[in-house]
DNA sequence: ATGAAAGCGCTAACAT
DNA sequence: ATGTTAGCGCTTTCAT
């Protein structure tokens, strides 16, 4: 297989019958007949050399299908040009677009993506930012603002940029691009509130080791607190972001006395678990009941009656924080915290406060699993 | 910032004011009190040094804080233990878990993941390979099994092991890890058929560039074929993998004649759309039209009537690719292809044939958006 | 404008 | 078992 030379005008540079080797500079600054050193400036600087010195190696790159030695030139300039990404999970559509924008700006502007997961667990986290300094990342991109302060430690003393995102706060001792969790949690459920909804239950996502959760959780909070209304611990449940978790989050909630009107989700997964788990029982949504999220997901428009949500521009996120660590990283000027524009979409799984009449019992949770074909 | 050192045992190599410099390996030969070589040794081959050497080194590392150059270590070494990835998109649940797998299995075993997207583009897949290979990896996962053979050149000149996934293929070229996707829809229609299904249609993913979409495409055709059944140009359409294009893909379907009774989905997501469309337009799914999809999100078990599917291992074929870079990098021997199972689940969206006498007319679609209380 | 040569931090012969 | 040393392929002073 190796030994055929299908390729034309490949390998002018083994001799003898041995393995062949990629061409190097050298290969290349003999082919161009010129020196090395030229060669490399003609690549990373081709306005430092003469037009017929520039033609001469563009050629040769060409003909000996020259590809940079990454490691080599990571070593001699001490800047690998690879950004590294530590993110929970990748499951989230929204943050695999976030991911999807990060790698698509690093890749236009020279840097290369590095992927690790810390499963939502602060010291994996942790192990996997030393491997990414290991492999040699100029900067790195966190999810949220809660780490092991170690991470930050080996960062500075590394002299590796980072950025905190998905969060916003420009107290924080670390850069970051987002929005305030907490602010988002609170307008949304301020809608409710103004909808007549006095008795108001959520759903979270796992809070510990994850602010963005701990954020929205205080939001909600928050605003009902700033109306004299309760969070009773009775209706807060926390449950992994997964739509059967979201269903039984909600049949949690509804078991609960007083039974919420209105249910906060975590996000838009376990919305549209609790959107579905309410349909399953048999309850109307908004009239029976009102829920909402945060993501806007795809589905969220989509999945009847449409689900109500806080819309995150995961792929401004992901761009910006990638402008943010290359631009600092060449010396830029950069801002310290950043904030995106999060916006209420108001779709059908909203609506008024049943009125005190409305009967509280489950109705036959069979009967609605097939669409009543309103004949 | 950088001038505090809060650090204890950090820098006894600074001995002026000047910057810190993260310590190598001869910092900390130095401190262990042994050579360089020795240090390198007890790192990689614990085993080839003495007890005591092996943890004065220890320490020494400890204490400094020590991680190893990757870029010097790939240079000297010349393996980056770096897997790549070059994927379509990242917006697949499924493809995410893929990318999970892929990415702890390769953590596990000393290697990182290096991400790039093709946007099912295969130029852009060129040339995200070719940065790839700028960066520096020993091995590559591509998606599918059709690429341009320019990447397989430049693979194989360099001696980068690659695998293509989620195709099964033994007489394939490169080596594969997934299901024959022809296959597998073959097998989804033949449930459609053995429920009285004659008029089938399609609603496949782009095909161009995506040999997973176009084998499934013919699998849905040849599967009908044996049975002497038609798939009219008529009842194929093709659509982008997103919810909305789903609804739009049945809508045109449905105005179509004769009216398909079954409709099999690209994947879960245009599924769900589909699903979802049927039910606005106050279709009973199954009673007056079969839906199926590939994949198995968790949606489509939670989504009344609940889908059915093909079920792919992702996971474990990220696990696998993994397992097969490295093991092939290692020397160790491996299977050439491997074939993954997956799984039909039968759930509520498939059904009998509707009686002939079922009326063909669209209901009323606005009336189903809200639905019937069912009082 | 171009070339010669000294490393970047590590590994692997090759000594001892 | 441990130490010495020559590169790995590139960038970059420093000469010319």
């Amino acid at each position: 297989m190796t030994t055929e030379p299908t390729h034309p005008g490949e390998s002018p540079s083994a001799p003898a019958e041995g393995e062949w080797r990629p061409a190097g500079m050298r290969e290349v600054a003999q082919l161009a007949g010129v020196s090395i050193a030229t060669v490399s400036r003609a690549l990373n600087e081709p306005s430092r050399v003469s037009a017929e010195m520039r033609l001469k190696v563009e050629n040769a790159v060409r003909s000996l299908g020259y590809i940079r030695h990454g490691a080599a030139r990571a070593l001699s300039l001490r800047r690998a040009h690879a950004i590294g990404a530590i993110i929970p999970t990748v499951d989230n559509a929204r943050r695999a677009d976030k991911i999807a924008a990060l790698q698509m700006r690093c890749r236009e502007r020279g840097y290369s993506l590095v992927l690790a997961l810390s499963q939502y667990d602060l010291s994996i986290e942790l192990q996997q930012c030393r491997s990414l300094v290991e492999v040699g990342i100029d900067g790195l991109m966190l999810e949220g603002g809660e780490h092991d302060p170690a991470i930050y430690e080996l960062l500075e003393k590394r002299g590796i940029a980072v950025v905190n995102t998905s969060v916003y706060d420009p107290a924080a001792a670390q850069p970051n691009i987002g929005f305030d969790n907490s602010v988002a949690a609170r307008r949304l459920t301020d809608h409710l509130l103004d909808l007549g909804h006095k008795t108001v239950g959520m759903i979270a996502g796992p809070v510990a080791g994850n602010d963005r959760a701990g954020g929205r959780l205080a939001g909600v909070r928050a605003a009902l607190a700033a109306r004299g209304l309760p969070l009773p611990p009775d209706l807060v449940v926390e449950r992994p972001y997964r739509i059967g978790e979201g269903r039984l989050g909600l049949r949690t909630l509804l078991a609960r006395q007083p039974r919420p009107t209105a249910v906060i989700c975590g996000n838009d997964v376990i919305a549209i678990g609790a959107l579905i788990e309410a349909q399953a029982q048999g309850l109307d949504v908004p009239r029976d009941i009102s829920i909402a999220g945060f993501d806007d997901l795809d589905l969220a428009a989509q999945m009847p009656p449409g689900l109500t949500t806080m819309a995150l521009p995961a792929r401004e996120i992901g761009e910006l924080a990638a402008d943010h660590l290359i631009d600092s990283l060449e010396g830029k000027p950069v801002a310290h915290a950043t904030e995106v524009e999060v916006k209420l979409i108001l779709r059908g799984s909203t609506g008024p406060v049943p009125s005190e009449a409305s009967p509280l019992g489950v109705k036959n949770p069979a009967e609605t699993r097939e669409r009543d074909p309103a004949g």
